[in-house]
DNA sequence: GTCTATAAACCGATAGAC
DNA sequence: GTCTATCGGTTTATAGAC
């Protein structure tokens, strides 16, 4: 019986997704090549030896790592997208719920981001067909029910960019002069959103 | 005579030029420690004992990396922002410019964003202060001078955002369905999200 | 299943010939 | 100024005791 050689043990072993747990914050730090499987082992308790028990090499740990993330927030998007409500207010609880996740989940989103540097082709494939593509579909598809004169999926960039880029660089922010801390505030920053994307800048500033 | 600790050699030698030249793309597309300096050498067409002739140590070299960068397009904002025509034009011709440069200047822009990522307080310092923030205030005195009664520091992170993402998943985007080659045109994505920062979805689609 | 010990390769950095 | 050779340390990964 010999381990497969890219997909970690398909069974829900607990140790398994304990160390892939911690591992995520390491990896969305210092990305793949900054994190030792010395490092990955500590951060679970564990030696370096037990890892390999549980993944045949640091690469399919880190796809373990990707596809556990991917699964844990896949399903969040579909019941906010199918929702009976009018499109306008679909847009608006969208924003706020993907705000409120990008807030709340900074390791995930930036280990999304690090794969778009890098670029390695499995991994994007991944990336593409499992998660980002179904957020992105739905996306611009619920624009397009908003305004079908627009090109969608260029505002559906639009769109994504602005959220993701708002808690990216939260860290950066706070060394700007007159910071203010509701620039973190996912409510807030999701309001501020659906302002500009509805009404532009010189719209009226509140609804 | 020892060799400074961080910064590298003042002068203007074309060696350590196309030592740092060559090694850009290496850092974006694989971070700090995911490129080697057996790697860099390499990219340059030398060893790994003259890199040490030009820089003090890899971190020196990175840095040079960074504020080379850096350099090379600090001026270029300058003139944009400081032209005497209206504002909304101004607003429109940034975008261009800006959009055309994020275009040309992929592996500048993912290092950027990799910093960002990362979190390093000294190199964060370093960003914060030399370039960004220069850029990040002209952007959003710009937007007060077109709405006074907007937030103009959160509406500057949202074109910020909505211009590097559109850039930074090139690669990614061309794996989507339906996928067109005008997607990448810096003219046409600037004047996409010009129309959403002045019209929002819901305005007239062409001026 | 978890550990220790270790192999083989690679890392950043230095010394010294030319 | 560029090279080769090498040092000491760390890396991924394996072998084998318990």
């Amino acid at each position: 019986m010999t381990k497969p050689a890219v997909i970690p043990h398909p069974q829900d072993n607990e140790v398994a997704e304990r160390i892939m747990a911690n591992a995520l914050p390491l990896f969305a730090d210092h990305g793949y090549s900054g994190v030792s499987m010395r490092a990955i082992a500590a951060a679970a308790g564990l030696t370096i030896g037990t890892l390999y028990h549980y993944f045949s090499n640091k690469e399919a740990l880190y796809l373990g790592v990707l596809q556990a993330s991917y699964a844990s927030c896949a399903e969040q998007w579909q019941t906010i997208f199918d929702a009976p409500t009018p499109p306008l207010e679909r847009l608006r609880d969208y924003l706020l719920q993907y705000c409120k996740f990008a807030a709340e989940n900074k390791e995930f989103v930036g280990l999304v981001k690090r794969e778009q540097l890098e670029g390695n082709p499995q991994r994007m494939e991944l990336m593409a067909n499992v998660l980002l593509g179904e957020q992105f579909e739905k996306t611009w598809q619920l624009l397009e029910e908003i305004n079908p004169d627009i090109d969608a999926r260029m505002a559906a960039n639009s769109l994504i960019g602005m959220v993701v880029h708002h808690f990216e660089i939260a860290a950066l922010r706070q060394r700007f002069p007159q910071h203010r801390d509701e620039y973190d505030d996912p409510a807030r920053v999701s309001e501020h959103i659906y302002q500009i994307l509805v009404h532009g800048l010189l719209g009226k500033p509140a609804e």
